[in-house]
DNA sequence: CTCCTTTTAATAGCAAGCTATGTATATATG
DNA sequence: CATATATACATAGCTTGCTATTAAAAGGAG
């Protein structure tokens, strides 16, 4: 009927892809009690402690909503505390824990070792051209 | 502190673009009533009428329960019916609506717009060595 | 034929994404 | 200053994904 092929759409195999990646990273960090969207917040952390929510938005873009939810999660996990915001009583600012900054090497390794799996087919070359088309076609969908 | 750097990291990068992959989808498709899981289960059922759910699953590769709670989204707004199935009293064969039916060109056009955007920036070469990539990195995960 | 295992599907409960809305504080403007 | 707008965050409600569990039917081994 129509020539609409899965596996030849790149939206398709972008969800079916970011799907399998997930799954990788949240077995691989379970162990250590994290789930994806923690240890993406906790990239951000580990770089700056003591952002605020507003940053956070920013740097990985999600909604606002978003954040708020697993910012909650995180709290309630132990991983982070809040404080107030000095000069913005808005705000509040996000700040690490001790177990959260331990968990550092272990979960980094996690994600690097998924990375490692996925791309263990590509070449060096077919790689970095990977990574790069991705950032266009991000850069073109945000367009 | 660590190399590990967001913008490089495959997985990463495949959440972000799925996620606007997802976004702008959803946003074509909305006019139509459909959500972005349920027109990658049209997709299936355009090519085949009348299959199971454990088809759907085993042809989309998502869980099973995933499926389950999608279709029975689907059946609430009047985009499948489902019927007992002849010689299997457990599975029920899933059927389109004829306003599932008619949704096809547009839900189509919609999503190939979306991919039409996303690879705008990249040459024929680079969508070809793109979509090849993707097949690697989910065929590495899967294994 | 009976019992055990496998298969098909439904449901509960959670994470993470979204939109839309509300609330409180900051800031800007008349 | 007063009021209007903008910003920071929280909450409600939805979809889509997952794991784990359950129920019912089918199939296979004795």
């Amino acid at each position: 009927m129509s020539d609409f092929e899965k596996t030849r759409s790149p939206g398709y195999l972008a969800n079916h892809m970011a799907r399998l990646f997930a799954h990788g990273l949240a077995e691989r960090i379970r162990p250590l009690g994290l789930a994806p969207a923690q240890f993406m917040t906790l990239l951000e952390l580990w770089r700056e402690d003591g952002i605020t929510q507003r940053d956070l938005v920013a740097r990985l873009d999600v909604e606002q909503a978003t954040m708020a939810n697993t910012l909650k999660r995180m709290e309630r996990d132990g991983l982070i505390t809040r404080r107030a915001h000095e000069g913005d009583a808005r705000a509040r600012t996000i700040h690490l824990t001790d177990r959260a900054r331990d968990l550092q090497p272990a979960a980094e390794e996690a994600a690097a070792s998924v990375n490692a799996q996925a791309v263990q087919d590509l070449s060096e070359e077919e790689r970095v051209a990977f990574v790069a088309a991705m950032h266009k076609v991000i850069a073109a969908l945000k367009g």
